[in-house]
DNA sequence: TGATGACATCAACCGGACTTGAGGTCAAGC
DNA sequence: GCTTGACCTCAAGTCCGGTTGATGTCATCA
């Protein structure tokens, strides 16, 4: 039935815009799956772009593919999302978007207030000390400056 | 006269919250500076505890550290910013904030819509399809998947 | 005097998110 | 039958933003 409704890896790339490496990584980390042909060419549901597209937006937010994948944990890869997992998974990240998008604002204000004030007499400013520790914790980069040990951000409810 | 003005690297340290390694090699890029004693120890001006603050801020809106540096490029290491300087930073990062900040509350908005709507019968979401073209060029990673070639973000008016 | 702790350099490593390249396969068209 | 282009795997490389560790120095205090 629906035999020809599969994508090939080129044309998720084209129309998601990811490289094929990249899908290809994403489907190593668990992120995405795909089926096979005889020849052993992925093949692709439409949903896949869904996915994909939800996944470029969490990064926007900050999470880490791994925490996408917690997230999609009880999802099942390979059919659209209920609309129930989708209530889950915006539930989920609400929060944290919520939270992001008020830091900048943040940093925003912080800014423009630094110009006209006493800021620049450099005593008390919130830029200078946001939350007065950052206690940098293990290696690696930090993605975005995660605040005070946000905790297991990526839970459903 | 400010002999004892100057501040350690560990004093630094826990002043901005940043581990001394993350003081060093901030300043191997060029980002602060320190003077040394006669027994090869940095020292640094008060005035590198605003820089610092400024740098985090400008991570937190996304900027790599190569782009504050570029956008600091016109203002002296050592001394604290000008009231000049200052409305000179601010003004070349205030649009990328806003930017920031918009392109999070549309994925906000679009996380909210798509789960009342027809998006989830998936056709055009703007989700789905941000930009329609994320034309990935280059290696590495993305850090804040930089919208379609963001035109030198950081030069000054 | 000698121990202690904070600091110095430098090279190597890490984690995340991918890309690149080498070497091989599949399938459609000439 | 052969070429072509899209695809496959797997190992290694890249970039960023740092951290870690080895090894050595400085300066203070008992």
């Amino acid at each position: 039935m629906d035999k020809k409704d599969l994508l090939t890896i080129g044309e998720v790339s084209t129309r998601s815009g990811l490289a094929p490496s990249a899908l290809r990584y994403y489907e190593s980390l668990g992120l995405i799956t795909s089926t096979r042909t005889s020849g052993d060419r992925r093949r692709y549901q439409r949903a896949v772009l869904r996915r994909v597209a939800v996944i470029r937006a969490a990064q926007q937010v900050g999470l880490s593919l791994e925490q996408v994948r917690s997230t999609f944990a009880s999802i099942p890869l390979d059919v659209a999302p209920t609309k129930r997992d989708w209530t889950r998974i915006s539930a989920a990240w609400q929060p944290l978007l919520d939270q992001r998008i008020a830091e900048l604002q943040q940093v925003r204000d912080n800014l423009n207030s630094c110009i006209g004030c006493g800021c620049l007499s450099m005593t008390q400013c919130r830029l200078y000390n946001p939350q007065d520790t950052l206690a940098s914790t293990g290696s690696g980069p930090r993605r975005l400056l995660p605040g005070p040990e946000q905790t297991s951000p990526t839970e459903l409810p």
